[in-house]
DNA sequence: CGACCGTATGTAATCAGATTATGTATATAA
DNA sequence: TTATATACATAATCTGATTACATACGGTCG
């Protein structure tokens, strides 16, 4: 079972970044990382990660490259920027308060829950 | 600082459910609430609060009746039904994973993040 | 008394990010 | 040669959230 498309909504840009500061990737690459470190939970569409790219691109967190597709389909790389590294940065700690703050507004004090 | 407004898509019937759960309740009660359980980040506006209620009618989670208007505005109490305190239940099931998949996914071994 | 504010609900138009659908292209395995 | 996995891309559509607007009651302050 997937999760509903909204649950991703705003986080997407997050993972992307998060995996673009360890190393450069492409597109199909981060996907399948996406839906492995997911437990096959987060499946991201072709469509929705390319246009993440685009705005992202244009906002300057990323930039990219073609790779040299040696055996295979051209693959088109994208490295994260130092801007990149700060919208990481304040996207992490608003998911730290988001995190605290959901937890409460959808767990409260219910003992079963807690 | 507020949150942007992706952050809670998905989630915002789950908190009125939540809410509702403990007992009946209006909108602009629900609304600031919210406001209040999340140190003033969530500040859910009359229209998403509106038609999330309509959305969740004509699902069948909640069932409203006017409240009478003693000195004041009138207001529509909403209460939750069987079917949604089951839905309620999933959301619930099904935020605990996204809580531990997005911090693998946002946070994973940085040692400065954990 | 009249203007304004807090309370309270509601709809129409719009925005943004995600999906579906579709298309292109290469290399390898059956 | 046909199918499959890899790889990228765009147009049309969906959905939930926002802005903007409208209505209405009761209390306060000048």
């Amino acid at each position: 079972m997937t999760f509903s498309s909204d649950i991703l909504r705003g986080h997407t840009e997050t993972v992307i970044l998060k995996i673009l500061f360890e190393k450069d990737s492409y597109g199909y690459e981060i996907t399948k990382r996406i839906l492995e470190d997911s437990e096959g939970r987060i499946d991201i569409k072709d469509a929705t990660i390319y246009t993440a790219f685009r705005r992202m691109e244009l906002d300057g967190s990323i930039c990219t490259y073609w790779g040299d597709s040696i055996g295979g389909a051209r693959r088109r790389y994208y490295s994260i920027t130092d801007k990149g590294r700060k919208v990481y940065a304040e996207k992490l700690k608003e998911w730290i308060d988001i995190d605290r703050i959901l937890n409460t507004l959808i767990r409260r004090n219910d003992p079963a829950t807690v």
